[in-house]
RNA sequence: GGACCGUUAGCUCAGCUGGCAGAGCAGGGGACUCUUAAUCCCAAGGUCGUAGGUUCGAUCCCUACACGGUCCA
């Protein structure tokens, strides 16, 4: 090694960023500096400030002190002056940073800042000749050294894999990745506030469930230890609120998680949030206008129009929406006309005809299903209550009084996804607990999803529980439709992924 | 579970028909008192996802595996 390499080496020139970063940490304690400092309250935020200084006019410097604090995301040191970029919650502010202004001592530290770290700063305020409103600071004070270096500051972070797995560091790179979930935050409240005005109670339900119910799905199991006993995450909440019915609450409504052991992709995460309501002496038709009522009210408040792009095509929340029965659209799509009365030879042939795969064990009602999952949801775009669902396939829903092979019953579709399913609710327990023994005896045949029999769920409605109406909306997918988020990944702050490679 | 695509410097990406591994940004040194993807000069930075194979020689071709993505079941 040349006598120059190893004056190159002590510099600090052939680091790992991460080594000269530990490094400047040394120095600063050895200086009697905390890296980590604590107790700087800022007075005030980036956005705040440039709507307080609006008219302030180019080139002008005002005497009005303030104390702003932010994590350093650009740094362009030009000789005895540097422009610092620093961004807080509300998003970035300029720090003009001058020698003759903080004083040569605190210039150099300012200079050994790093991108990443966190600061706090206290100056004037003042608007730049080029424009930008900047604080001048007499003091800057290090709240939190960053040992990583950031990501590039033009491109961002890019890896998907990257941005699911540190999250931490897709929000800081990627201003629209925290506006993203500022607006699902926002959907949230704004559905809370809908329903408090509808007149429903926010309730809790549990989620660890002895016998999960309420969907069609498998479960995730886990072990009390105490008890010694198989617990469930929930799949739904649905049984424990309509217990709820029973015991005399007319509206109520749960938004939160529910666990479902089924596979990934950009639709599907293994923990995903819905919000179900359920009213009393409701059915299907009130649902449909809560459901209605609620997504455009949301979307109008937090997106400020009811016109929607989704990943290039224009839709249009706005009401009335479309209703349609099952068995009209089914019968359009194949040509035919049919419904859960046509006889199975022509369903199977139908479904053979299209390539879609059946169990001998589906009736008629099930494979009219199967045909308007396969052949008709993706077709739809606008939001379309799809109702006159199969009996069959309904075990949980009110037979329809004219026709009790199908059931109240609707789905909503918008952009070919299901957003809610909804119905009038199954409320005669002795209806429910012939649907629960069908359910059983398709589980036994290998139906891993058929519902369990929950005899406390039988033991409820035995008391009587009011005719009612139900919805669930998947609130995952309603922000993806108004975030134009193209995966569930991308409105999952911490989506599911496998171990690290 | 299957098909296809991807994995190269901290980040964003090049890398031709198999022949010494490239750039920009970030980081280091220097110049610069109105920049905002600042600019200019200098120096540095790599287990090419992992493990095998073919070959005189592999980032490149082949196989397996891992992780990610999309589509299908």
């Amino acid at each position: 090694m040349s006598e120059e390499e190893v004056k190159q080496q002590e510099r600090g020139e052939h680091e790992d960023p991460m080594v000269t970063r530990r490094r400047k940490i040394d120095e600063l304690v050895a200086e009697g500096v905390q890296p980590y400092a604590s107790g700087y309250q800022p007075d005030s935020r980036s956005a705040d400030l440039n709507k307080t200084y609006e008219g302030l006019e180019p080139g002008t410097e005002t005497q009005d002190i303030v104390t702003v604090a932010g994590r350093i995301v650009a740094k362009r040191n030009q000789g005895k002056m540097g422009f610092y970029v620093i961004r807080d919650a509300q998003g970035d502010l300029q720090l003009f940073v001058r020698k003759n202004v903080i004083g040569d001592e605190a210039y150099d530290s300012a200079k050994n800042l790093d991108l990443g770290d966190w600061i706090y700063a206290k100056g004037n305020v003042l608007r730049s000749r080029r424009g930008e409103l900047s604080v001048q600071p007499t003091e800057i004070v290090l709240l939190s050294k960053s040992l990583r270096p950031l990501p590039e500051k033009f491109h961002g972070l890019t890896d998907t894999e990257t941005r699911y797995r540190q999250r931490y560091v897709d929000l800081i790179a990627n201003p629209e990745v925290r506006s993203t979930f500022k607006t699902r935050f926002e959907i949230i409240a704004a559905i809370r506030a809908f329903m408090a005005t509808r007149g429903y109670l926010e309730v809790e339900t549990p989620m660890l469930h002895p016998i999960p119910g309420g969907a069609a799905a498998r479960p995730f199991i886990t072990h009390h230890n105490t008890l010694d006993m198989p617990l469930y995450l929930r799949i739904a909440p649905e049984l424990y609120l309509k217990r709820l019915l029973v015991g005399g609450f007319e509206r109520v409504f749960e938004i939160n998680r529910s666990f479902r052991n089924e596979g990934m992709d950009p639709r599907h995460n293994p923990e995903f949030t819905m919000i179900e309501a359920y009213q009393a002496f409701g059915n299907m038709e009130s649902m449909m206008e809560l459901v209605e009522s609620l997504i455009v009210s949301v979307t109008t408040e937090v997106i400020g129009t009811t016109d929607v792009e989704y990943q290039g095509t224009q839709v249009s929340l706005a009401a009335p929406w479309r209703r349609a029965k099952m068995a009209d659209l089914v019968s359009e799509r194949v040509g035919e006309k049919v419904d859960t009365h046509t006889d199975i030879k022509t369903m199977r042939a139908l479904c053979e005809k299209f390539e879609i795969e059946f169990d001998e064990s589906y009736g008629s009602g099930k494979l009219l299903t199967e045909l308007f999952d396969e052949l008709v949801e993706s077709t739809i775009v606008e939001p379309t209550f799809v109702y006159e669902y199969p009996a069959e396939v309904s075990p949980l829903s009110r037979r329809n009084d004219e026709d009790p092979d199908v059931c109240d019953r609707f789905e909503l579709f918008i952009t070919g996804r299901e957003f809610a399913n909804a119905f009038s609710e199954l409320n005669d327990p002795l209806d429910q607990r012939a649907r629960f023994e069908e359910q059983a005896r398709a589980k036994d045949a290998g139906d891993e999803e058929a519902m369990w029999i929950d005899e406390d769920y039988l033991r409820a409605q035995e008391y009587g529980m009011p005719p009612a109406g139900g919805m669930g909306i998947g609130v995952d997918r309603l922000v993806m439709l108004l975030t134009d988020a193209p995966s569930i990944r991308d409105v999952l702050l911490f989506p599911h992924m496998r171990p690290e490679a």
